[in-house]
DNA sequence: GTGAATTTCGCAAACGTTTGCGATGACGTT
DNA sequence: AACGTCATCGCAAACGTTTGCGAAATTCAC
């Protein structure tokens, strides 16, 4: 059963034409006349044979790959942009090839070597947290393979990015803890080395501005993930110094101060609210349920496809970067309180 | 900045040797003098040489690439699987090219085509919930190209398989739910003619049997989702006829199951005790935390790369298929009762 | 100094495909 | 009869790499 795969020229030999003439055939060209086009489709489709894209990448130098660089596939959100990606490249006729970087700088840069040895035709990435040095992507933009950045990305980097609008989605949801009566909020925030945490941070002091609320840098914390969340929140209780709303970077993070409000005797949301940011799949599980910020990966994922597609068939000299921004939805669940 | 990549030829051409000499003084053959061999490696340190592996690939007839095919991406329970593909491909030297089929027989079909077409070395694949038919995963083996099957299997393939223990891990979360009080245990269930839903629920039947309590029609179901287990759920109390016990095929489920028995009155687990099976991220977040089943899913991704790795490179005639069985592990969280 | 052994390298073919160009033959036109 | 015009096809090169084989050049032994 171990059979080698059928070319083109087991087609020519058996039909007693050239491989050129068999070539043609299949891709209906003019100069081949009906009957012969007739045999070599009959014989292709009796044989199975399938085009060796290896050799075709080969031979036009470039491939029908897209390479998609990520830190963790795990993550709900990045499985929901990659889902995206797959999809609009399957309906181009790209394959996705994944790499994820786990958060490991040496590995990230691996993973783009990897991707110049494959000749990929351009390659979709979301940096890990500790890169901060990007020259390896501009070592793939110097090869001649694009790069759309998305999601994680940073300032100086002047290249293809989509991200979305942190800023403003920041604003919304603390804006609406405003609007349903909280008057001390409190940030659980993420690294401000990253663009996205920053701009999360930057809607957070925005909406209080903007309300006349004073900052308190008090109830500012790095904290992101569901262990330090438990731990400072239940700190805070315990201090007596407790906010009436938390804004999350992230569900994960929401929800470990939720249970651990819950968890220390407090109410959710009447003695405090609590908004995430993703939307992700948890945010509808947790009890209560979370409010919280969709991000819209999955159209991320897509968009970010067709920026790539776009420059490839463009095939410019130079190349304006471009980024598009996504708009985020507040997403009103019972973590919070009502607008009264 | 549009640049050719670097071959070896460039290589050759600039030290005014032969390709063959540069190949040979890259992979440090004996025959090569060690002058050339130094001269090589720093022209192509400097340069940035990286290999085309298309080229490769080419020659040797096989390439370095790995294909995953599976229903969707954004289950936890998959990605959690590609996760483990990828690091053990990845540490191997492979890449991985992914490809959803979205529960879709056709795409899935199509998919293969795509693997055929790229050649690639192995693949792995979770088949869709409609796949009745497996004559193209046949037409894979009879190309060369080794089919491993994973979690979603069937029982008339004769090919490599790594599966987890669903009959055991529903065993014991039944078995662990009677040794903790229950009398009248539902089991919400998904459709048999995937192994995974008869495993289980057989699973179910066996811990019931070893226990002596009888079997109740009217407690099984047919229920795989949120909403169906919010909806069977909340009719199941307003009948008057609760179970003190659920088992459900999956983590979704069971939250929803959770969230409607709270909603409609009920205490978890004092009134009734809830488990799932996934070990998925959401079951920690529940209130109260899930009791489940862990499927160890990352582990059955390497397991998977593991037997198509030692196929690869056996390379043998004949290959008996083998089939791996993933032992499952309980975990006691708060929505069962404790053993008194 | 001769022959043999050894070191170091290049030639060319091959992997499967595409494509510019030229070749062949049939046919029609003068 | 001589020519041009088509229609149909094959040759060969190219993409980047590996590798068997042979060819120089050098060294060694006598």
């Amino acid at each position: 059963m171990k059979g080698r795969q059928v070319t083109i020229k087991d087609i020519a030999a058996e039909l007693g034409i050239s491989a050129s003439t068999v070539s043609r055939a299949l891709k209906d060209h003019p100069d081949i006349s009906v009957e012969t086009k007739k045999a070599v489709n009959e014989l292709a489709a009796k044989l199975n044979y399938k085009p060796n894209v290896l050799a075709l990448s080969l031979r036009q130098s470039k491939s029908k790959i897209i390479g998609v660089i990520i830190p963790e596939l795990i993550h709900h959100f990045f499985s929901s942009v990659i889902s995206g990606i797959d999809d609009l490249a399957y309906a181009n006729g790209y394959s996705v090839m994944i790499a994820q970087s786990n958060e490991s700088f040496e590995r990230e840069v691996n993973e783009t070597q990897v991707m110049l040895s494959s000749r990929v035709a351009g390659v979709l990435v979301s940096v890990s947290k500790k890169t901060k040095d990007f020259a390896h992507f501009q070592m793939l933009e110097d090869n001649g393979i694009p790069v759309v950045f998305f999601d994680r990305v940073s300032k100086e980097m002047k290249m293809d990015k989509v991200v979305v609008d942190d800023f403003d989605g920041a604003y919304k949801a603390v804006d609406y803890l405003i609007k349903t009566g909280c008057k001390r909020i409190a940030h659980y925030g993420t690294s401000m080395h990253l663009l996205i945490g920053k701009n999360r941070h930057n809607g957070y002091l925005h909406a209080l501005f903007k309300n006349n609320i004073p900052i308190d840098d008090s109830l500012i914390f790095k904290c992101d993930d569901y262990d330090e969340a438990w731990y400072l929140t239940e700190k805070l209780v315990k201090s007596g110094n407790m906010p009436d709303g938390i804004f999350a970077v992230n569900d994960i993070t929401a929800i470990g101060a939720l249970q651990a409000a819950k968890h220390m005797g407090l109410r959710v949301p009447e003695d405090i609210s609590i908004v995430g940011f993703t939307n992700g799949r948890i945010s509808t599980m947790s009890d209560p349920p979370l409010t919280t910020i969709e991000q819209h990966g999955y159209e991320m994922g897509q968009i970010a496809v067709r920026i790539l597609l776009n420059r490839l068939e463009k095939d410019e000299e130079e190349h304006e970067p471009e980024t598009r921004v996504i708009k985020t939805d507040l997403i009103v669940r019972d973590s919070t309180k009502k607008i009264s």
